[in-house]
RNA sequence: GCUCCCGUAGCUCACUUGGAUAGAGCAUUCGCCUCCUAAGCGAAGGGUAGUAGGUUCGAAUCCUACCGGGAGCGCCA
């Protein structure tokens, strides 16, 4: 694919100002690296701008302005990309394109359609992403959502630049949680059965165990008196599982794989790895524990890698996990981690890279938690004592498509307050409504020409320049910015910046067509209404793709 | 004790990874459906960007310190 053309843009603005740092001073050379060429904000100020002339001012010892000019004069620009130029403010030089350039990007969003922003930056290269992986105890949270959603439209972002992408649930179904999860459930199922029956102490609490409890009596009656805690175990695990299983289809989430923490053990790469880090001299044993000598490799203190109960922490599992998943092929491995993990992850790191394992292939994507705001107050949001609010519930209320936007619309890293009434109301007026009306409203438009007969013909015989209004250029000039904001949120794992964009796309479009008294797309002119109906399509092409990569619907009518 | 996040309009948050006059939504006030979907649009008011330094041609953005708020970890995971 053809370079976008900012970066054509660089390239001659670089080639140029190369060209008067040797004339004036070439220890200027080195700044050259400062020089950038960003879309402007204004109008006024061109399509895109450089910084160049202020960057090399110092080191070149003239005024900003002088070394604009002489980089202007300098600037070749064969293939005609910029109609003009000018040096305004400080000494900033403004570029404004040539027609040409927006006839042509008109043309290659109608020719690209549904891959229009989709590129091959990631081609052949593997990518595993890891996240939801909560342990099956209980329904999803609205963390867990949070996890979900973000995950989800990392990996759908990275397969829209190229990378082949697997989708990873990695849970653990051994250990103390799930125990007691199934004393838990043995309990309720008693209690069904009209014995006085208690939870374990810290047993839990949720109603979806007493629906579990409840299925299970009406199946086997007495039947599981005598049965074994590894039978509820396992029932329990199903059930639960079959709930996170329906809340993440209703998300319009898929796992690749669900990977087992138990399988870890049972092929032996827990112990492999114990036994690699004790062959590199980094274990010791203190109080009846093993620790990690994690201080001699540059962190603050040691970790605790087996209890004194001979139990592991979840650093040693971890540890072998992500060890195994290196082995697995994958250039790049992605973990979306809640906050508990920042403080931890490093010695998960440190320990793979002294062990040789190719570390820097991991990263971690840590998202806050999201609180829970009801009638004015946070409410702290546990599984064990149910309570939380399901995102099954939320679903219900708000449906998918605000769910995922909620989710998404900020960066992971700050924290969320999810005010439950809020999402109540603002489910009918909300910016992902917006967003989708503004979706919903091209497709009108495109129906109303088919009915009245005009349809586009291929995109390069559209009359474009019949476009002539300012909003018109802003709206393609907006357009433009599109396939660069993919690239960039997926290189950055910001899906966030799709959702703004989008929203900024929708605003300006949405003003655009209320101003119908100066750009009515279908009037009696058809060049005009053909050429209308090809930025309307567009627009919506563009849309539609954005709300793809976050797993938004996109309606044809609302 | 250690780690992370946040202090920007009355409220919730942006600012394209250091650029030109700091912007949206909600709320408030005032307008717009004989005209392609009013889930929309236009306009007005509202700001010492927590404080103090530093780096830079240029700082809301980077660095340091302090103040204030939120969260996590320290043999549960």
């Amino acid at each position: 694919m053809d370079l976008e053309v900012r970066e054509r843009l660089l390239a001659l603005v670089r080639e140029s100002a190369e060209k008067v740092v040797q004339e004036i001073d070439a220890k200027g050379l080195e700044r050259l690296d400062a020089v950038q060429v960003v879309p402007t904000k204004s109008a006024d100020h061109g399509d895109f701008a450089t910084n160049a002339a202020m960057v090399l001012g110092k080191a070149l010892g003239c005024s900003p302005r002088e070394i604009a000019e002489r980089i202007q004069r300098a600037l070749l620009d064969p293939e005609g990309i910029v109609a003009k130029m000018e040096i305004a403010g400080p000494g900033f030089l403004n570029f404004f394109l040539a027609r040409s350039h927006w006839d042509d990007l008109l043309s290659r969003i109608l020719r690209e359609g549904v891959s229009f922003g989709c590129s091959e930056a990631g081609s052949g290269r593997r990518v595993m992403v890891e996240f939801v992986s909560a342990n099956p105890t209980g329904p999803l949270t609205i963390g867990h959502g949070r996890n979900a959603v973000l995950g989800d439209s990392i990996a759908r972002l990275l397969e829209a630049t190229g990378h082949e992408v697997k989708r990873e649930y990695y849970f653990n179904d051994g250990g103390r949680q799930m125990r007691v999860l199934a004393q838990s459930l043995r309990a309720r199922y008693e209690q069904e059965l009209g014995i006085d029956s208690r939870l374990p102490e810290d047993g839990y609490q949720g109603e979806y165990l007493i629906r579990v409890a409840e299925q299970l009596s009406a199946e086997q009656e007495r039947g599981w008196l005598e049965a074994d805690e590894d039978q509820f175990k396992k029932r329990a695990e199903s059930a639960m599982f079959a709930d996170i299983d329906r809340t993440l289809k209703d998300l319009g989430i898929h796992f690749d794989e669900y990977y087992n923490e138990q399988s870890l053990y049972a092929e032996g790469r827990v112990e492999e790895a114990l036994a690699d880090l004790k062959a590199k001299g980094l274990v010791y044993e203190r109080d009846g524990a093993v620790w990690l000598r994690s201080s001699e490799l540059g962190l603050d203190r040691d970790r605790v890698l087996v209890k004194s109960t001979e139990e592991p922490t979840y650093l040693l599992p971890d540890i072998a996990y992500h060890r195994e998943s290196l082995r697995r092929g994958f250039d790049t491995i992605i973990d979306v981690l809640g906050p508990d993990h920042i403080e931890q992850f490093p010695y998960v790191r440190a320990a793979i890279q002294a062990l040789g394992g190719a570390a820097e292939r991991i990263e971690v994507v840590i998202y806050q938690w999201v609180n829970l705001r009801q009638a004015g107050e946070i409410v702290k949001m546990s599984t064990r004592k149910a309570s939380f609010i399901t995102i099954d519930k939320l679903l219900d209320e708000v449906g998918p498509d605000v769910f995922r936007y909620f989710m998404i619309e900020r960066r992971g890293d700050t924290h969320i307050d999810f005010d439950v009434e809020l999402a109540r109301e603002r489910s009918e007026r909300n910016p992902v409504y917006k967003i989708q009306y503004a979706h919903a409203r091209l497709c009108s438009l495109i129906r109303m020409g088919e009915s009245r007969g005009i349809t586009l013909p291929a995109p390069e015989e559209i009359a474009w320049d019949r476009l002539e209004s300012p909003t018109e250029l802003e709206l393609a000039k907006v357009l433009e910015r599109f396939p660069e904001l993919v690239t960039h949120a997926s290189e950055a794992r910001e899906p966030q910046e799709v959702a703004r964009y989008l929203l900024d796309l929708a605003t300006t479009f949405h003003s655009y067509i209320s101003d119908g008294k100066r750009h009515r797309v279908l009037s009696d002119d058809r060049g005009l209404s053909v050429a209308r109906l090809g930025l309307v399509s567009a627009i919506r092409t563009t849309l539609a793709n954005g709300l793809k990569l976050l797993g938004i619907a996109a309606p044809e009518r609302m």
